[in-house]
DNA sequence: TAAAATTAAATTGTACACAACTTAATTTTA
DNA sequence: TAAAATTAAGTTGTGTACAATTTAATTTTA
């Protein structure tokens, strides 16, 4: 028996498995919000930055156009950011927050704390997960 | 500002990105045994197992059969498993590898290693991160 | 400066993921 | 034991993901 092909013994397997559940444990929240998951990341990073591009934020959030165009346009569709083709460089489009998807902000302020509640991890356990998440994502 | 809300704070974002990169790093592996990662997933489960029902990978894999039946279904016309309704009880499907899908076992043995070469973590690091993630899974 | 190369989004096609529901078989229980 | 409840898979519909390609605009370079 080859003990490396063990599921037992993946360390991707966990990681894969993590992070849907934690999309699992957003979703109540999220629902609240109509909003899925990877649309709330769309929606942190323009509460962040008001105006970013559809590269800007593919290059954050490290999903590409095939993926972001789609979602984009359903937050545009509810009303919460609006597409706009760039003037300076027409294959640019900008992405930015309607009054509406900025309200949003206040509505999702609770959010972080309830996730830190629900994930089990002591505050320590938690950077230390992030640190070598991010520094593998770094190679 | 909110600085929970920044994505730079964010925990469940670096593994969201992690698990998408690590079946990046599968994908060239794969790609030359024809099957994505979750299908090499199940396969893994079948190299220990051999016979396993749909519940039974769903359970070790955290899939429902919404996304497994037609997962099962590919491999299936690939040749390397069979699906097989139980006589003892209808409701059950037995899955269970072909010579084909056995014999992918000897081709994919170098896969974890190669893995872990490309993630850019000391074992030691890696074991931590498995831990941490395992024991946000059992929670 | 006109052709070639590059870039930004969008499109197309395949494969997850999962909620909600359906169907059929088996167990439970009244 | 017949009706009710439960269980196992499958189905339907929506929303990611991402490879590969396309389109249109901008830069580079010959």
């Amino acid at each position: 028996m080859q003990e490396a092909l063990l599921l037992e013994n993946q360390v991707c397997f966990p990681i894969y498995a993590l992070s849907r559940q934690i999309i699992q444990y957003y979703r109540p929240m999220l629902d609240e919000l109509d909003i899925t998951y990877p649309q709330y990341l769309v929606m942190m990073v323009l509460w962040e930055h008001d105006t970013q591009t559809v590269n800007q934020l593919g290059a954050l959030l490290k999903l590409d156009s095939g993926t972001l165009t789609p979602l984009l346009k359903r937050l545009e569709l509810k009303g919460l950011i609006i597409r706009k083709r760039s003037k300076a460089d027409e294959r640019v489009v900008n992405i930015s927050l309607t009054p509406s998807g900025r309200a949003m902000k206040e509505m999702a302020c609770s959010i972080p704390h309830q996730m830190l509640e629900s994930m089990g991890l002591s505050l320590e356990e938690m950077q230390q997960l992030k640190q070598l998440a991010e520094k593998m994502l770094n190679r």
